[in-house]
DNA sequence: AATAGTGTACTAGTTTACTGATACAGTCAA
DNA sequence: TTGACTGTATCAGTAAACTAGTACACTATT
């Protein structure tokens, strides 16, 4: 195992938001990987684990991390278990492009109709960035 | 009408994407706001018109104009039609800011896991700024 | 080889989401 | 007032989404 040995990731529910479960579950694991939370390597809670741990039927934590395989976030091997995967996602120039460029549409359109200008967007994300890169 | 007469609004449906109808007419609704092509006052096609024009059910109009509606976004008023609103969202400097943190932040959290960087986000958001000036 | 633990696959049941049909109520102009 | 046009409301049908139950296949350890 190439990551440390720490205490194992912990996902919470708030059953109360309306979010699926299994949505929670990604997002939880996305937000890990972009916070540094999670590193390469790390062990994810096991299938059952998180089923017993939330209270939840195991599919329902499958359905996630089939997920996240997809996206090429982590890696699952049957017997072993999940974890956070080399993130060296290899895509395709022009499909990565067209990725970007609907990430950021969509969140214009929605900035855009909460009011804010694409130019205080960009100051806030260089903002972002130059505290990233301290 | 507030606005200046002009050629009226037009939606275009992709029933290839997989998104639903309602949403699309969300989407080109905000992304005409976020762009400018919608200005305050503007009215948009009334409900049976873009029924007619998408080939669709007026309730599904309805569906995304009401959504519209509820985010303050557009005033629908029976009778009459269907307007973009004075999107004079007055919020407090702070709340504002908060809430612009907050989206940018949840936003830099999906894209960092789909694998971009903030620098080429930046890139992206600048792109669409230096065309949108013209 | 046996056992315990791992993820995978498949089916079924329930809930939610989406769209359509249609009648009702309000506005505006003639 | 009437008629045309406007959005609103309600119900129904269908598809999609979500979750659960359970058996199967693989891995690692003893």
């Amino acid at each position: 195992m190439a990551g440390k040995p720490q205490r194992p990731f912990r996902f919470q529910l708030d059953l109360a938001s309306g979010v699926p479960v299994y949505r929670q579950i990604i997002d939880q694991v996305r937000g890990g990987l972009a916070l540094g939370t999670l590193r390469v390597g790390d062990q994810l809670p096991t299938v059952r684990q998180a089923a017993v741990e939330l209270a939840i039927n195991p599919n329902t934590v499958v359905r996630a991390y089939r997920e996240l395989d997809l996206l090429g976030a982590i890696e699952t091997h049957q017997g072993t278990g999940t974890f956070v995967s080399a993130q060296k996602v290899e895509r395709g120039g022009a499909e990565r492009q067209r990725q970007l460029d609907l990430m950021t549409g969509e969140f214009l359109a929605r900035a855009g109709a909460a009011g804010f200008q694409v130019e205080e967007i960009i100051g806030r994300l260089e903002k972002i960035a130059k505290r990233k890169s301290i």
